[in-house]
DNA sequence: GTTTTTCTGTAGCGAGCGATACACAAATCG
DNA sequence: CGATTTGTGTATCGCTCGCTACAGAAAAAC
């Protein structure tokens, strides 16, 4: 799909689409997306604006594929550390982490797009709004499903709140991303998830000897 | 200071400054610094646009009376708070509570204008941002102090990191502000703050007795 | 070669932005 | 009363926004 089917007949694009797109997601993701004008895109991008429009379509359209990039290369790393880790304590324990680190990490903006590129829009550009929310909703089911195999395993308590939980974890990933941007350092943001992770219920003292098999949600 | 001298010499205003300053305090409360326009003021406030100016300066300046008029009416809690109970930790507590309820209080917009009014800004208003980040700050010392206070007091482990429990706390709410103005619900963002709670460091066991005595900081 | 297709650069569209010039209205002062 | 002071309404200003018309450039197709 993504491969080029023939030689293209007309005059080929003078600049690497993906380089540009790349740049596209530095810009949208360092200033959001109504911030972000298209005079910064093309500055960025090093495009005239017909080439932009020509390649990406408008600027929702390339908004759309700066987040599927963004997530492809840079913000699959909760998703990946609660489907791997065999319990949601640790799942989640690792989704802070990285988090700490991800949105610290030198050479990148700081913080997450998804969380930080739609924040005070303007009601003209609220499907924006509302599809980076859907993602982040996304995140918490994961990790809310998560947390209830670990309740049918006896790994939590059985009265765990598992939605409460998910939406604790979303909050401190929230704060997490705001404080990266407003300048916090990693060290301080991992003494943060140190003290986050304190909150995590613990599980029944009789039943921990099935830790590691966690049944499939 | 704020009463009038004495008899105003020219045209009176036609419009009450307190209640367009309050109607001014929505409308940036709801859609953040830059993405309220003054077209978006004037229409909200019920004046023209050099009454506007007139009475308020320029936009930077009416923001800057905003977010006075702000912390006068609804944004002191955290302070109050941290001032008013006798332990950090029922400071924090209390603050927390109060946000939950504060970030979803029906007939005014969700979530905190310090901490969502200046997200996403462009360089052009750096200012505002940096400014609103200042408070934040500013927020974070006090809960630190107070947290150093319980730990002379014995009221908290001599090894606490105040920094890192006041960092703890600021993510919390900021995660519980950015979730309100994603239409969370107050009881949602209550069990939120009873699992942040569950973080608290506990007080070590022989020096709980000078419990509610705490030095000044 | 000529034709066809596609991309690029210039230049500019209508709309909205923050902010204001200017004439008029409404009050106090003498 | 006239003079002075201050606020209001209309009608913009210069600027930037997202976006595009149009002509020319660069490739394949014939």
């Amino acid at each position: 799909m993504a491969t080029k089917e023939t030689k293209q007949r007309g005059r080929p694009r003078s600049f690497d689409r993906e380089t540009a797109l790349e740049q596209a997601v530095r810009s949208f993701w360092e200033q959001g997306y109504e911030a972000t004008s298209i005079s910064d895109l093309t500055r960025a991008m090093g495009i005239s604006a017909p080439s932009l429009y020509a390649a990406f379509g408008d600027k929702r359209a390339l908004f759309d594929e700066v987040v599927a990039e963004y997530g492809r290369l840079y913000g699959g790393f909760i998703s990946r550390a609660v489907a791997e880790e065999p319990t949601a304590r640790r799942g989640v324990e690792r989704a802070l982490r990285e988090a700490a680190a991800e949105y610290t990490a030198p050479g990148r903006p700081r913080g997450c797009l998804v969380i930080s590129a739609a924040l005070n829009i303007s009601p003209a550009s609220a499907e924006v709004a509302a599809s980076l929310r859907e993602m982040r909703r996304s995140n918490l089911r994961e990790i809310a499903s998560a947390v209830r195999a670990d309740v049918a395993a006896g790994e939590l308590p059985a009265d765990t709140d598992a939605d409460a939980l998910a939406d604790y974890v979303g909050a401190v990933i929230q704060g997490i991303s705001q404080q990266a941007r407003d300048g916090a350092e990693r060290t301080a943001l991992e003494a943060v998830v140190e003290l986050a992770m304190r909150a995590w219920p613990e599980a029944a003292a009789e039943s921990r000897s099935a830790a590691g098999a966690r049944p499939a949600p």
